[in-house]
DNA sequence: CTACTGACTTAAA
DNA sequence: GTTTAAGCCAGTA
Protein backbone atom coordinates (compact mmCIF):
# COMPACT_ATOMS: atom_id res chain seq x y z
CA UNK A 1 0.00 0.00 0.00
CA UNK A 2 1.60 3.26 -1.12
CA UNK A 3 2.05 6.53 1.20
CA UNK A 4 -0.20 8.46 -0.27
CA UNK A 5 -3.18 5.42 0.39
CA UNK A 6 -2.24 4.96 3.78
CA UNK A 7 -2.10 9.10 4.73
CA UNK A 8 -5.39 9.17 3.09
CA UNK A 9 -6.84 5.78 5.24
CA UNK A 10 -5.77 7.96 8.34
CA UNK A 11 -7.56 11.25 7.85
CA UNK A 12 -10.51 9.42 6.78
CA UNK A 13 -10.34 7.64 10.11
CA UNK A 14 -10.60 10.80 12.34
CA UNK A 15 -13.81 11.59 10.82
CA UNK A 16 -15.74 11.69 14.12
CA UNK A 17 -19.45 10.46 14.06
CA UNK A 18 -22.35 12.42 12.54
CA UNK A 19 -19.69 14.39 10.43
CA UNK A 20 -19.04 14.63 6.78
CA UNK A 21 -16.22 15.50 4.90
CA UNK A 22 -15.66 16.16 0.74
CA UNK A 23 -12.79 14.11 -1.18
CA UNK A 24 -11.23 17.66 -1.98
CA UNK A 25 -10.97 18.11 2.26
CA UNK A 26 -9.85 15.05 2.84
CA UNK A 27 -6.97 15.51 -0.03
CA UNK A 28 -6.41 18.89 1.54
CA UNK A 29 -6.28 17.62 4.75
CA UNK A 30 -4.19 14.88 3.99
CA UNK A 31 -1.36 17.14 1.99
CA UNK A 32 -2.18 16.34 -1.55
CA UNK A 33 -4.22 19.30 -2.78
CA UNK A 34 -6.01 18.49 -5.91
CA UNK A 35 -6.15 14.99 -5.51
CA UNK A 36 -9.45 14.39 -4.69
CA UNK A 37 -9.73 11.36 -7.32
CA UNK A 38 -7.16 9.61 -5.19
CA UNK A 39 -9.57 9.53 -2.12
CA UNK A 40 -11.77 7.89 -4.23
CA UNK A 41 -9.48 5.51 -5.11
CA UNK A 42 -7.68 5.04 -1.59
CA UNK A 43 -11.28 4.43 -0.23
CA UNK A 44 -11.76 1.75 -2.88
CA UNK A 45 -8.92 -0.35 -2.33
CA UNK A 46 -9.06 -0.40 1.38
CA UNK A 47 -9.88 -3.47 3.13
CA UNK A 48 -10.39 -1.73 6.68
CA UNK A 49 -13.92 -2.70 7.92
CA UNK A 50 -13.59 -0.28 10.58
CA UNK A 51 -13.11 2.95 8.30
CA UNK A 52 -15.54 5.34 8.23
CA UNK A 53 -15.75 5.72 4.65
CA UNK A 54 -19.44 6.79 4.29
CA UNK A 55 -18.55 9.84 6.00
CA UNK A 56 -16.89 11.24 2.75
CA UNK A 57 -19.55 12.76 0.10
CA UNK A 58 -18.75 14.96 -3.08
CA UNK A 59 -18.52 18.96 -2.64
CA UNK A 60 -22.40 19.31 -3.12
CA UNK A 61 -22.90 17.11 -0.40
CA UNK A 62 -24.23 14.25 -2.19
CA UNK A 63 -23.05 10.69 -2.55
CA UNK A 64 -20.62 9.73 -5.05
CA UNK A 65 -22.12 6.33 -6.27
CA UNK A 66 -24.62 6.45 -8.58
CA UNK A 67 -28.24 5.87 -7.29
CA UNK A 68 -28.19 2.22 -8.70
CA UNK A 69 -24.98 1.41 -7.06
CA UNK A 70 -25.55 -0.78 -3.71
CA UNK A 71 -23.08 1.42 -1.89
CA UNK A 72 -26.04 4.35 -2.10
CA UNK A 73 -28.04 2.85 -0.63
CA UNK A 74 -25.66 1.10 2.33
CA UNK A 75 -23.65 4.98 2.55
CA UNK A 76 -27.42 6.29 2.93
CA UNK A 77 -28.70 4.12 5.73
CA UNK A 78 -25.19 4.75 7.47
CA UNK A 79 -25.38 8.08 7.61
CA UNK A 80 -29.16 8.57 8.60
CA UNK A 81 -28.11 5.97 11.44
CA UNK A 82 -25.25 8.63 12.50
CA UNK A 83 -28.71 10.91 12.75
CA UNK A 84 -27.45 12.91 9.24
CA UNK A 85 -30.28 14.31 7.57
CA UNK A 86 -30.53 13.44 3.69
CA UNK A 87 -33.81 15.16 2.12
CA UNK A 88 -35.13 14.02 -1.10
CA UNK A 89 -32.23 15.75 -3.27
CA UNK A 90 -29.95 13.32 -1.61
CA UNK A 91 -27.76 16.30 -0.09
CA UNK A 92 -26.34 16.58 2.97
CA UNK A 93 -26.31 19.77 4.72
CA UNK A 94 -22.60 20.41 4.93
CA UNK A 95 -22.91 23.83 6.45
CA UNK A 96 -24.16 21.95 9.31
CA UNK A 97 -21.97 18.60 9.18
CA UNK A 98 -19.38 19.44 8.06
CA UNK A 99 -16.33 18.32 9.50
CA UNK A 100 -13.97 20.80 10.97
CA UNK A 101 -10.82 19.01 12.59
CA UNK A 102 -9.73 20.79 15.45
CA UNK A 103 -6.00 22.10 15.77
CA UNK A 104 -5.05 19.76 17.47
CA UNK A 105 -6.29 17.05 15.86
CA UNK A 106 -4.34 18.34 12.50
CA UNK A 107 -1.09 18.62 14.78
CA UNK A 108 -1.92 14.93 15.60
CA UNK A 109 -2.11 13.87 11.91
CA UNK A 110 1.34 16.07 11.34
CA UNK A 111 2.93 13.32 13.73
CA UNK A 112 2.30 10.46 10.91
C1' DC B 1 8.89 5.75 -20.64
C1' DT B 2 3.54 6.60 -22.23
C1' DA B 3 -1.59 5.75 -21.69
C1' DC B 4 -5.47 5.28 -19.21
C1' DT B 5 -8.37 5.52 -15.06
C1' DG B 6 -11.51 7.70 -11.66
C1' DA B 7 -16.82 6.78 -5.03
C1' DC B 8 -13.70 14.40 -7.86
C1' DT B 9 -14.15 19.67 -8.61
C1' DT B 10 -15.13 23.83 -10.74
C1' DA B 11 -17.00 26.87 -13.98
C1' DA B 12 -19.84 27.78 -17.63
C1' DA B 13 -23.85 27.26 -20.45
C1' DG C 1 -32.35 23.73 -10.31
C1' DT C 2 -29.92 21.05 -14.54
C1' DT C 3 -25.98 19.18 -17.90
C1' DT C 4 -21.17 19.62 -20.14
C1' DA C 5 -16.48 20.19 -20.40
C1' DA C 6 -12.15 20.80 -18.92
C1' DG C 7 -8.83 20.35 -15.32
C1' DC C 8 -6.72 17.61 -12.01
C1' DC C 9 -2.83 13.99 -10.69
C1' DA C 10 -1.18 9.60 -8.05
C1' DG C 11 -1.68 5.06 -9.10
C1' DT C 12 -1.81 1.32 -12.27
C1' DA C 13 -0.70 -1.48 -16.35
Amino acid sequence: MSKSYEKILSVVSLIPSSCVASYGQIADLSGMPNCSRLVSKALKSSKNKSLPWHRVVNSQGKIAFKASDPNFRLQLSLLREEGIEIKNNNKVNLEKHRWQPSLETMLFELSF
